[in-house]
DNA sequence: AATGAATGAGCCTTCATTCAT
DNA sequence: AATGAATGAAGGCTCATTCAT
């Protein structure tokens, strides 16, 4: 059944163990002394799934770039629900929390290493961007939205921005309570964000939408 | 001459290079005994002057709160011109690009240093969003800007998020004039993320404003 | 043929390189990375072995004990003659002689590390102390040694301060025919300490032995 | 008034200042920048007045010895009397406990200095071990302890070392009512040591004595 | 595939001591 | 006499990575 892309199930150990790790103590914090020790494996086991740790990373790194991007296409199908898109909305900052090691670390790795620079800004500014674009763009079409191109782009940078700024300010472990309340508090700054954008006629569902995130 | 609050040339010296050590290379790349040698000054010096790394990075991020501070307060004295509003936060900008590898490295020392994130909440989130809001609520009063209580606290936050944001995108160097578009770009993206809560009386000099930075 | 109690051939070697360097320099003098470049391994396989230079001092204390209480139980078994105590005593002070660096160091450890001193009390006044009791009562029994409980009592603190006092007062190496002579005034003293508790009965046996060692 | 041997106020508060970090932290932890510290006087005059650390050491080694011989002296010319005695070897464990670093630390400190191995063989085993076998000699005399030469020679050795003993087995601090049942019980553990040999004529007033320290 | 011992450059830091002032 | 900034060798220890088995 093994197909040609599937990685082994020690690899897709590895990924789970690190990320879990990163995200609670901090990728600079966590060795791979650390991770193949919580995961009782020897290192030799670890290195030879992943040449080196930044592999890892990188790994953890295409798998938050590829779930962000299928949360985006899932957005874009049911673009015509303010329902549908404030759902994708919340499923996207669940899947940062998820992946939140990586935007808070992200720009210290930069300088470690700088290949992984350019390949965010391929991936974030190019990929992401362009798909939220899109988005935005058909919610004009359908009159959801309102503004000219020079606007929605900001707005697309300034929505990336305000995600990645709410995972950042937000402590590294949380109680499924604590979770619901800061998606809640995400959703709602994102909804700021977007609602000078609103087509007056989308006006009252947006605010209904609105006001449960109060 | 020598007030109370002057601290030895060397302590600025080693702030000085540090700054610019951590600005160039990155925190987490630039060690104690970097910054020694690049100052040719004995590891022992410098331990002289700050107990410890975390103390040189404590010292720059008291700095760069400070500078944040003194840019609202001046713009706050000159909140009645747009013009002036948009001059200080070029200011800003430029503070904050100075001192980039803090916003890059703040969150995942955090990890390391748990004590900075709580500090950082407290001034960052505390008094430089506190001075900011209350510009925006000047401006306000000025009927400048328009809004309720609830679209300018977001707005605070997002501003600062914006800001944020702005730099950890940006390259590590950059010339004098790559400065200066990246200045440019990040008070075109701040002057759209205020603009839809500008009041339409001010709407004029506002576009001529921004048509500066298109 | 591994029993599970079984440590590696490193970690034994790292322990015996130590307590060489140790009793010849001082513990004090001697660092971790002395130990591995007289044995040339690097610093990380010794730290591979060891958390850190304490943990080498602990294993290396609990075989002092180890070997203390072995000597004592050895003697408990043949406490009937007295030649076969002043064997075990013999014997005792040529293990306290191949540890000497502990007595010597260990006052000044505890400062260093507060932990070591409740482990030395509990073992030393504690474990070792009991079973020189119970042998000095075993011997009372016997009707060779004679004195009170509290006579007794003190005669076991006499007997481990002598033994201590012994060591540190040796210099730090010696030759094999140096060695006879230090232990040979060694054992002198402790049958000079303990003589005035000998049953007169016992007197002529005693006496014959303790002449070996004039 | 300043006589030939006189030394410097400064001189005195530092011996002063390094006994008192010295007993309560250790020789080893107590660096000469804490000693310097802790007076608020800078490095330099501490070296102005000190070649070295050892040398700080060293002048307190002498004051122990010195003090040690000073009591020996005192109960010298009161060897009639066995309270006067008692009286003497109190003030002697009081003067060991307040140079207590000393007897913990010099083993140790053997491996460092080498040349403090010699002086101290020569004071402690030679001077002071001349004295007190001068005054168990006169106590001889006066028929008041009972022995033959060797045997009062081992009582010598024997002494020295349970007085040495006592102290390393204490904690590094202790409150004023501490002190007194810390003193009382080395006092019952050395009349202990004596009792053998007090001569069966003064056992009497020597029980008396004892029973004070039970 | 996997083990796990081993590597070793390098990190942060200390501290006895010096020396220009 | 005194200051206090400066030295710099050295100390304990880490950790990404390798490699013989």
């Amino acid at each position: 059944m093994s197909k040609s892309g599937e990685r082994s199930q020690t690899f897709q150990h590895i990924i789970d163990a690190s990320l879990q790790l990163f995200n609670q103590e901090g990728e600079r914090v966590i060795t791979t002394n650390h991770i193949a020790e919580r995961m009782n494996i020897s290192t030799g086991k670890l290195y030879y799934h992943f040449r080196n740790k930044e592999e890892i990373i990188s790994e953890l790194y295409q798998r938050y770039v590829k779930g962000m991007a299928e949360q985006l296409s899932a957005a874009l199908k049911h673009s015509n629900s303010i329902e549908a898109m404030v759902g994708a909305m919340e499923k996207t900052l669940r899947h940062i929390w998820s992946f939140r090691f990586l935007p808070k670390s992200m720009p210290s790795l930069y300088y470690l290493h700088p290949e992984l620079a350019e390949n965010h800004q391929q991936l974030s500014r190019g990929q992401l961007a362009g798909k939220l674009a899109q988005l935005f763009a058909r919610l004009r079409e359908q009159e959801v939205l309102q503004g000219d191109d020079k606007q929605l782009a900001h707005l697309v940078q300034h929505f990336q921005m305000v995600q990645t700024g709410w995972v950042t300010t937000l402590k590294h472990s949380a109680t499924p309570s604590e979770l619901e309340r800061m998606v809640k508090d995400g959703c709602r700054s994102l909804l700021y964000l977007v609602a000078p954008y609103v087509n007056p006629r989308y006006r009252p569902p947006f605010d209904r939408v609105c006001a449960r995130y109060a």
